[in-house]
DNA sequence: GTGAAAGCGCTAACAC
DNA sequence: GTGTTAGCGCTTTCAC
């Protein structure tokens, strides 16, 4: 028969098994696939047998027979930033429970790289790309031939309007709401918001959230509490210099990310201004320092696992029906934001 | 000129460009694959064609044939600890820049996860494997056979001696060494350490590395100094209970990772210790909240993406000599770790 | 319920 | 320098 050093240094084909089962090639494989036509003893016994001889399939083959290769492509801009990190957790999570692999490619922001693994994904036959669009790339054309190829393609945080595609996103504009809200139900009058750059939409999303929550709850939107920064924590330092610059500052501020939010923080301890009791912060993005600094820092929660969760689903379901014409290609899921009350927002004294 | 067939699927073979050119398939095989054989003239034309038609090739089918997938595996933990996501950074990029993509899998501490990945990378054919394994794990069957099945095997981070393999890791001893030096170099006296679970070698080997900073110093190794903890914020700020009830506590302390450290210096704090006036810390990993809290947190930087990496070269030289019995079976990296100086070991005033 | 035969798209041995 | 032929290991008609 087969000595143990055998099986392991040959590859075990269906061929093999048949031989030993006096079956056929094709048999062996129905019966793996446990085709509902082989007897139940055959496919027992292939099955078995199959064990026995440590058989595994040739995805490769298997996969260039059938024409489903059940990988999946998953371009990020990097792996070292955190929330892309755990927006992966949630994807390979969920792909592997549902039988799909991932290829991962960083696009370093870079559009060339973008489209190198775009190229990559094609020549491997993945089933459908998951995406983060590369803050470099302006022109869309790479991700507009995957659709005329057909291939399924899903955005996940990056979006662009001008592919029609589907995408999963956090909503900015519910999310800045929370925070300015909860600001304002934790007694602070005079709430200043620190923005980011208004082009990109994410954040005039959430200067949008921030004014749409005041006038929900009767403040005047004030001009000079909004300090236009960079997402940076030099800026939120320089949103501290700024407020207290004022002849009646604000008592609070929504930062537009927890970077802003930090420098903001260290600018109004420079100041010598007590947080929460003189000053409330909220920041956005639940970074990993916020419950590890002090005061710990008041955020929004993107639902980074869950987005991956839902961006690969999206993706399955466009495989599954990628021949039927069904219309999925204005399936936009917003999640939900999650507000994380700790200390810099808990209230005035 | 094209089939309905690759219409309908929109792909682009040999054969089509073979057709265009009046050439057969293999010699446009050769000319796309820089064959020298072939002559300048045919290799332009054929490439030019290619990219006129937009041909890609077909890895699976040249995978299954030529028997490389130049597609690796990799095996990590979680994409959502930092550590692993910049060690996957530092693989990928490097992957990438030699023509390898990589698939990732997580085996979130299971064995159970661990063996599936290693069956879909064995299915996948890749062609060779790195991995960092799962805390679970106790009985390394799995990575034995992969040896056994003469599949390229490298370790990174967490390695086993069981497996004889080549690895890449930090010198913990080392790290812990410099630390502590460090420490006493800053003037601090009386140095004490908060240990990790001794069982684990990593912890032990810290454990190590400050006894014999200690020595290589002249300074008298003192068992009360060294606090037991479990790696998480409570062990540290236990530890500063437990330091400030001695009779003659110490002046500083190397904590065995971040997370203790930073528990660490929040028990001082709230005894009024002032850092780094009256105390010392050094950490270990360089998380990212050390330069964000108060006083930011001298830490060890465990090199993550050159792990990546140095794992990524020592795969892809085992891939390259994998037949020509080459002894390259107990290379073992060891990186250098490097002191990140920051406000809390600032010296004594 | 199983077998025979035909490829998926590519590469590689062997021709000449 | 290029063509011919034969698969890699699998799935999938089409038979019976």
């Amino acid at each position: 028969m087969h000595t143990i050093a055998q099986i392991l240094t040959n590859r075990v084909t269906i061929h093999d098994i048949a031989r030993e089962l006096n079956l056929t090639a094709a048999t062996v494989s129905r019966a793996l696939n446990n085709n509902p036509r082989i007897s139940t003893e055959t496919t027992q016994l292939v099955q078995d047998k199959a064990d026995q001889l440590r058989y595994r399939r040739d995805k490769l083959a298997s996969s260039l027979r059938s024409g489903q290769s059940h990988t999946i492509g998953v371009i990020i801009p990097s792996a070292q930033i955190n929330f892309f990190g755990s927006v992966v957790h949630g994807i390979e999570t969920t792909a592997s429970e549902n039988g799909y692999s991932i290829i991962l490619y960083q696009s370093e922001e870079k559009t060339a790289i973008e489209k190198k693994a775009i190229d990559t994904f094609l020549s491997a036959r993945v089933d459908g790309i998951l995406a983060s669009i590369a803050k470099e790339t302006v022109n869309f054309s790479h991700y507009a031939e995957l659709k005329k190829r057909n291939v399924p393609l899903v955005f996940f945080d990056r979006i662009n309007d001008d592919i029609e595609t589907p995408s999963v996103m956090i909503d900015d504009y519910k999310g800045a709401f929370i925070a300015t809200e909860h600001l304002i139900k934790k007694g602070y009058k005079n709430i200043g918001h620190v923005s980011g750059p208004l082009h990109i939409k994410t954040f005039s999303a959430r200067l949008n959230g921030y004014k749409e929550a005041l006038r929900a709850n009767g403040i005047d939107f004030d001009e000079a509490f909004v300090y236009q920064g960079d997402v940076s924590i030099e800026s939120g330092k320089k949103a501290a210099d700024y407020y207290l610059s004022l002849e009646s500052p604000p008592d609070a501020a929504f930062a537009v990310e927890d970077f802003t939010a930090l420098g903001l923080i260290k600018g109004l301890k420079e100041h010598k201004i007590k947080i929460p009791d003189e000053f409330g912060v909220v920041g956005f993005a639940n970074e990993s320092f916020d419950e590890h600094i002090t005061p710990s820092l008041s955020s929004i929660d993107q639902q980074t696992v869950e987005m991956g969760k839902e961006a690969f689903n999206l993706l399955k379901s466009l495989i599954k029906t990628r021949n039927c014409n069904v219309m999925l290609d204005h399936n936009h899921i917003v999640l939900e934001p999650i507000l994380l009350c700790r200390e810099s927002s808990a209230g005035k004294k």
